[in-house]
DNA sequence: TAGCCGCTTCGCGCGGCGACGAAGCCGGCG
DNA sequence: CGCCGGCTTCGTCGCCGCGCGAAGCGGCTA
């Protein structure tokens, strides 16, 4: 914990609306530029240039400059699970209003670069169930029967391993149960959309940040699933 | 997740200094008078009155009236578990900086009712060691060899019952870890307390809002407690 | 009933921060 | 080489929200 002060600070890059669109965005894991960004919080460029320096400043978000065009990013895990409870309090907080794409969104949905909802909490039990993950220090790591099965659906454990924690838990909001994050959850959610078991549900509003996260489980994913999602 | 504006209005609440000593105070799960929160956070009673009035609103914290005196608490433990997540991005996102209490805080603390810190995932990690919990909807049961065990450390399983949820895990911040939250935690806190245990640790300045969460394992806590801890 | 005390409401002043338009910088492309 | 376009910087305006002092309300005590 920290100081107030700090705390304070932190909680100020969140609390102005333009800066929580582009972070809910930007928890779809995909890499945004300031223009889009500015489009989906509805500013001009130069505030939405502003209010980007503030968040990579605060250490939230990371650029990458390619071109004359600069790309944006969530500057870490640690920082989408932050921004994915503090959205589930306030989903709770003020409950009876119902938000948009409600529905869908507790369904399947991106939590930064893995899978949460229904789906995701359901496939972190499948694993579970199926003897595929033993508890390891620091998370989860995969038994034999584990690296076997996953590599069967095509998953490429070798980039999962690159990640800075192999596998852990990650809280979901509108579940209330733990899915599966780390590099091991990436490449789940990598290879789910590679293979077309998933598919990005787009907004209709594109300026709508939200949308960008939605998922569909295909026909094809849920036979190719099944076994996992019993 | 809610709308952006939704988001960022929550986030306000925590975007103030005095709004934020007071629920960092909070967190140590006692319910305190408005004039202890504003000589917490510094401010006079009138400012004091008008944050505690906008925190209640928000939703985050509940009034009780007694007397001449209004206590406040925090409105959920939903709300305790993200201040504490948040607070873990703000310690993580600006490292370098040491803040006070640093090592006692990382050791055993309060996280609103229940224990966290290096303490509260080692007794998580030794209940699931001893068979004592079971996997069960929503969270964790208990076995039969855990329902003797607690009952003989004096904990009030009835009690533990009672609450919304049974027992689940919390996101540690400090250890990266599980503890045990819910009614199950909250009792097993209330227990080591009672029996002498665990003590709180004074801070050095009243003032302070993270000294209130500090506490130490006795003797005797380490005693009783090796078994569990091993 | 009188007085104290905790807390709230009211009114005011001030500081901070976000938004825009205009202008400048720089990479890419024709 | 010169234009186009994405992005940033600068200057200005305007608003929101915090803080305090003074005053008001209500409960507790004697």
């Amino acid at each position: 914990m920290t100081t107030p002060a700090a705390f304070a600070s932190l909680a100020a890059l969140l609390a102005e609306p333009p800066r929580a669109a582009m972070l809910q965005a930007l928890l779809a894991g995909e890499a945004l530029t300031a223009g889009e960004l500015a489009r989906i919080a509805g500013i001009g460029a130069p505030a939405a240039s502003a209010h980007l320096a503030k968040l990579v400043e605060g250490g939230l978000v990371t650029v990458h400059p390619q071109g004359r065009h600069r790309y944006h990013r969530l500057a870490s895990e640690e920082v989408a699970a932050a921004l994915e409870t503090l959205g589930g309090l306030a989903a709770s907080v003020q409950a009876p209003r119902r938000w948009p794409h409600g529905e869908s969104f507790r369904a399947a949905r991106l939590c930064y670069d893995h899978l949460a909802g229904r789906l995701g909490v359901a496939l972190h039990r499948g694993l579970l169930r199926e003897g595929w993950l033993s508890p390891a220090e620091g998370g989860w790591g995969v038994t034999e029967a584990g690296a076997a099965g996953l590599g069967r659906l095509g998953l490429d454990l070798a980039a999962a391993r690159g990640a800075r924690r192999f596998a852990c838990d990650c809280m979901d909001w509108s579940e209330r149960r733990p899915h599966l994050a780390g590099g091991l959850g990436r490449e789940l959610a990598a290879c789910c959309l590679r293979r077309h078991w998933l598919v990005r549900l787009p907004g209709e509003s594109a300026a709508d940040p939200l949308a960008r996260r939605r998922l569909k489980l295909t026909p094809e994913g849920e036979r190719q699933l099944a076994g996992l999602m019993a």
